[in-house]
DNA sequence: CTGGGTGCAAACCCTTTGCAATTCG
DNA sequence: CGAATTGCAAAGGGTTTGCACCCAG
């Protein structure tokens, strides 16, 4: 159920910089800054300003069109699946492998409600070398 | 961790801000940020540098004395448990359980090697609204 | 046409750093 | 006394915002 949602405040409108944005996320499968798509953008002669970039990843992301990570700092983007997983990022060259986790949905659902806490949510993401990067 | 690898570790000279700084974190059981500790110590009349407070908090995260968590783009220290856990923190008034998951600890590590992945560090963290802020 | 979208630059937040003044040992 | 430590303020990343201009519908 992610087609179409015809919401009042977000018109949506086409646009050059929207395009060759979402154009990009397509292509991917990996994580990627919004400075590092913005480069990337501006190198294929897309070029568009970086407030652009950041209006539009954080409306996607709000869309849930876009997976956002908070990698020490700095928000990370990645086109979207739509259901419920987590992460397994290579930290050098930023490949992704996306994971299920039913065993850790479930963990943390125990722990939660044992402490009395409501209305949580869980981050989870693993951080490694991809088995290219090892070699190098 | 025998003093034969300690090459960066600081002196650590005990001074007026570092003794307050340890005092404060050995009160509360709950992450902080930089900011918010050196507001609570200029209340109190302990104000020093916010620089002091960054360097402080680093060097004590460095030297395994506290944990630090990425919490949306800013660090939040606790005074530190030795063993590896992680937080089930209250979003609200950041109150936190900590919490053992070997189950997380053993997923994690087959995950990873599935994918051929090494090195596989993972952060996992539960935000949620803990009893008392459930009221509210 | 008209309002959403864009670009630019300034503003913001958190964090780090250069450097002179201070203080512990 | 001398090195470690501090404070201030400026500098640095990443991200957001104000505002005039522009273009898709």
């Amino acid at each position: 159920m992610s087609a179409t949602e015809q919401r009042s405040a977000a018109p949506q409108r086409s646009t050059r910089q929207r395009r060759a944005l979402a154009a990009l996320l397509n292509e991917s499968d990996d994580f990627h800054s919004a400075q590092e798509i913005h480069e990337i953008l501006r190198e294929r002669g897309e070029a568009m300003g970086i407030a652009t970039v950041y209006r539009t990843l954080s409306s996607m992301a709000e869309a849930g069109d876009v997976d956002v990570l908070n990698h020490s700092g700095e928000a990370i983007y990645r086109r979207c699946s739509t259901e419920h997983h987590h992460h397994l990022v290579c930290r050098q060259c930023g490949r992704t492998v996306e994971i299920a986790g039913p065993a850790v949905e479930r963990w943390t659902q125990s722990v939660s409600r044992e402490h009395g806490f409501t209305d949580v949510s869980h981050s989870l993401e693993l951080f490694g070398l991809c088995p290219v990067c090892q070699q190098a």
